[in-house]
DNA sequence: CTTGACTCTGTACCCGCGTGTAGGGTTCAT
DNA sequence: ATGAACCCTACACGCGGGTACAGAGTCAAG
């Protein structure tokens, strides 16, 4: 099959196939006499999985890795779950970040509402020191 | 005070200050004749605006707005809190999403310590069709 | 007057993940 | 044999928020 047709049934476009070719997430696939592509539909499952990969916040790096467990005959089991435990610390850390952020803005933006003092109290929060 | 200090008093480098100066975050700063850009202590606490509008999540060009308004002598506390409950919602938005990943990690990860079968379940779930 | 530490501008580069474009060759149905 | 629709490579560009460099000019202490 051509690439526009990997490319279509995978859900990607032309051009980020090439691109997982060339960052060495999809074998090198075969080329007619005419330097043409021609991918086996093993490779519409591989983008498949960097699509499902990513969706679980993996970057295109641990995606890799992630393929070469695959591959290897010793499924590395332990090394598969490092890699998901480590991208779980990751994604709680963002969180808690994200949850500091919000709790900060929301006391800004009531007391906002409810204070009575000329100074918006939001502006005021960042115009002055001290208290992160 | 030229550039160098009025960096460090704010804790950003150099480049930094003249980005934001580019970029109107920071008012232009009046020159000698050499060129050379004389810092008043104002701009410090600018800087440091910044920086903690940043710590709240606000992209840059929110802090030019914010800037905008905290000068402007009509503090629009409406528009100030609008751009705050924004930056909530999108934040939400981001928790959300990575509590998604999240939890499919952790049922992942969990059936993989779990399982006795032969393949790791989160290679296998991440190179199975449906479901996500 | 020299020297070393600073400043200026303009430009290019970094991260991750692609997307777009130009200029050329191929395939296949008609 | 022609033409539309495809394919190839190489390169540039996009986001956001800076960072790094080169080449030239300036400041201030000794």
């Amino acid at each position: 099959m051509w690439i526009s047709e990997a490319a279509e049934q995978a859900g990607v476009n032309v051009q980020t196939v090439r691109y997982y070719e060339r960052r060495g997430l999809l074998p090198k696939a075969p080329r007619r006499a005419s330097g043409y592509r021609e991918f086996p539909s093993e490779a519409i499952r591989t983008v498949r999985f960097i699509k499902r990969a990513q969706e679980l916040g993996f970057s295109l790096d641990e995606v890799q890795e992630l393929l070469r467990l695959q591959r290897s005959s010793s499924r590395d089991r332990p090394r598969i779950r490092k890699i998901s435990e480590r991208r779980i610390a990751q994604i709680d850390q963002k969180i808690a970040e994200l949850q500091r952020m919000r709790k900060a803005l929301k006391t800004l933006v009531h007391a906002c509402h409810e204070g009575a003092t000329l100074e918006c109290p939001i502006i005021e929060a960042l115009a002055t020191e001290g208290g992160s």
